[in-house]
RNA sequence: CGGGCUGUGGCUCAGCCUGGUAGAGCGCUUCGUUCGGGACGAAGAGGUCGUGGGUUCGAAUCCCGCCAGCCCGACCA
């Protein structure tokens, strides 16, 4: 009878991890499988990546890159050729060993298929494939002439994890993956930091979500690079999220891979690379960012529909009029664009009890409900909700008014999201001296049932990776970046060590 | 991989201790009444109780093995 307070439950502050999986299932974003770890994406979700990857495929063209496609499986000593790099992924590979089946009929009349056919040398299903690309590369490349070459490849890759959750740590997941290979240093690490600055702006632009950019420390590394550039979110329990890296591999792979050319004095030469990717787990950033305790808010530019028009029929004499009403206005705010592309608009006519009908669209985050009912073709106007204020948020407006500023009111509920995620950030995020200032920021005050807590705490660091190792041992906080911006350059002391520093750096507990 | 817990209609769960052969709420279908609104009533569909074995006249319930999932650790985009 009586509407709930909020239509997921539990609440954030109640309980964050149980809200965010209530709130990707009453989204109808994605569910978990029966292949252990793996999900089903489902169309909601999956028009979000495919959004993700029509926005970055076409930065990847304007940067110069083109696409191309490798194989899934990796000869097992393909990932023993550059040793920090197998071993950083050695205890999350499935490994394939066996090329066919057997049928073998049991007593009791069912069947059962048993693997034959050993591979003399077994695959790994890709968990990242710098080796198998690397290999390709040393192929392509003879002369400086085919410097640079500058591939991109969408695909699925697999690693064996041992928690896995939806979106943000699956045991396969989609991403994308830039490989890259260049005559100088300098030009591989002019690479890493462009694409870096991609990924930047693709979250702030296109995701609403403000990132931290820097540079990875030693520990925090991708194996196998002299360089790590990361772009870290704070989300709504003011954890950080890693969102998108950018690696410079120096030499390391073009060693293993033998990527050889002749230079420009006819001497050979040692290519060096880069990788970079970002992943479906972007979508677990982007929900945790926003969301609300009434389910998922969408940034427009990333909602696979924008505006969903809601018929509101009370009689049956007045239906096909109001249909129509909501047809007409639909192909008209299809024929105008936002962000540069066509509104997307959707008219959901389902024959549904109004009110779950409008709650259906509210959880999954679509950024604009317009109700029109035979009242308002009779007034000319039409109800908008916008989700970004709210799932109460209505207001009566005259239709050509909608029409006319519908780009604008899209582009407020994007600027809106972005404003309010900055805001969450800069009050969570504090400039600490003292060890003891840093444990009270990163000890739940309540230990029994941890509340949210924390955030990013900008500190002055000179300590050595075993300084990391005791700090994430005894607070799980890491050090998420070395953050590029002049406002952390400043003279200070290490929190940890009382050593001289030069800049601060970012700490926080992280997914 | 260690420690704890759990597997029962689409979903959430009760029943298990004290064995007698399956229930609720939500969801779904149909009809009626409502309806600018996450409505109400009635009727109905839907379950080899994770799996294999054992004990028993009889197992969702007791015992053993296996599998899967969840939570807490270690690992991670």
């Amino acid at each position: 009878m009586s509407a709930p307070q909020s239509a997921i439950s539990p609440r954030r502050e109640e309980d964050f991890p149980e809200w965010y999986q209530q709130v990707v299932r009453a989204a109808d974003l994605a569910e978990n499988s029966e292949v252990r770890g793996c999900m089903v994406i489902k169309p909601w979700g999956y028009g979000i990546w495919e959004n993700i990857q029509r926005y970055l495929d076409a930065r990847f063209k304007e940067t110069g890159h083109s696409n191309a496609y490798f194989p899934l499986l990796i000869p097992l000593s393909y990932l023993e050729k550059e040793a920090q790099h197998a071993e950083g992924f050695a205890t999350e590979c499935a490994v394939v060993t066996h090329h066919r089946l057997e049928a073998q009929k049991q007593p009791d009349g069912t069947t059962k298929m048993i693997p034959t056919g050993e591979l003399a040398e077994p695959y790994v299903i890709r968990p990242t494939s710098e080796t198998i690309i690397g290999a390709a590369f040393a192929r392509w490349v003879e002369s400086y002439r085919d410097l640079p070459l500058l591939i991109n490849q969408w695909a699925n890759v697999m690693r064996w994890e041992m928690r896995p959750r939806l979106f943000l740590r699956t045991a396969e997941f989609l991403w994308q993956e830039g490989h890259t290979a260049h005559e100088t240093a300098e030009e591989a690490m002019e690479e890493t930091k462009l694409m870096h600055k991609v990924y930047e702006t693709f979250l702030r632009d296109f995701l609403a979500v403000p990132v931290i950019a820097g540079e990875k420390t030693a520990r925090e590394r991708f194996p196998g690079a002299l360089n790590t550039f990361t772009v870290e979110a704070m989300v709504q329990d003011r954890k950080a999220i890693q969102a998108g890296t950018s690696h410079f591999l120096g030499q390391n792979f073009s060693k293993a891979a033998g990527i050889e050319f002749l230079g420009r004095e006819n001497k050979k030469q040692l290519a060096w690379t880069t990788s970079w990717g970002v992943s479906t787990r972007t979508i677990g950033t982007l929900i945790m960012a926003h969301a609300d305790d009434d389910g998922v808010i969408l940034p427009p530019r990333v909602a696979p529909q924008q505006i969903v028009i809601l018929p509101v029929t009370p009689k049956p004499d007045t239906r096909e009029a109001v249909i129509d009403s909501c047809e007409a206005l639909a192909r008209t705010l299809r024929s105008q664009t936002y962000a540069g592309e066509p509104i997307r608009v959707h008219v959901d006519k389902r024959d549904l009890p109004g009110g779950a009908r409008n709650w259906e669209w509210i959880k999954k985050g679509v950024p604009l409900r317009v109700e029109i009912g035979p009242r308002d073709i009779e007034n000319r106007t039409v109800m908008v909700g916008r989700r970004d204020l709210g799932a109460k948020a209505k207001e009566a407006m005259p239709k050509e008014d909608f029409i006319q500023n519908v780009e604008d009111i899209l582009s407020q509920a994007q600027a809106n999201l972005l404003d309010r995620a900055l805001t969450l950030r800069n009050e969570h995020t504090k400039k600490l001296e003292t060890f003891d200032e840093f444990k009270a920021f990163f000890t739940p005050k309540n230990a029994e049932k941890p509340e949210i807590h924390g955030g990013f705490a900008l500190m002055h660091w000179a300590g050595t990776s075993e300084d990391e190792d005791k700090l994430s041992a005894e607070f799980k906080t890491t050090i998420r970046c070395i953050p590029l911006g002049d406002e952390y350059v400043e003279e200070g002391k290490c929190f940890f060590t009382g050593k001289p520093s030069s800049r601060r750096v970012v700490f926080a507990k992280s997914y």
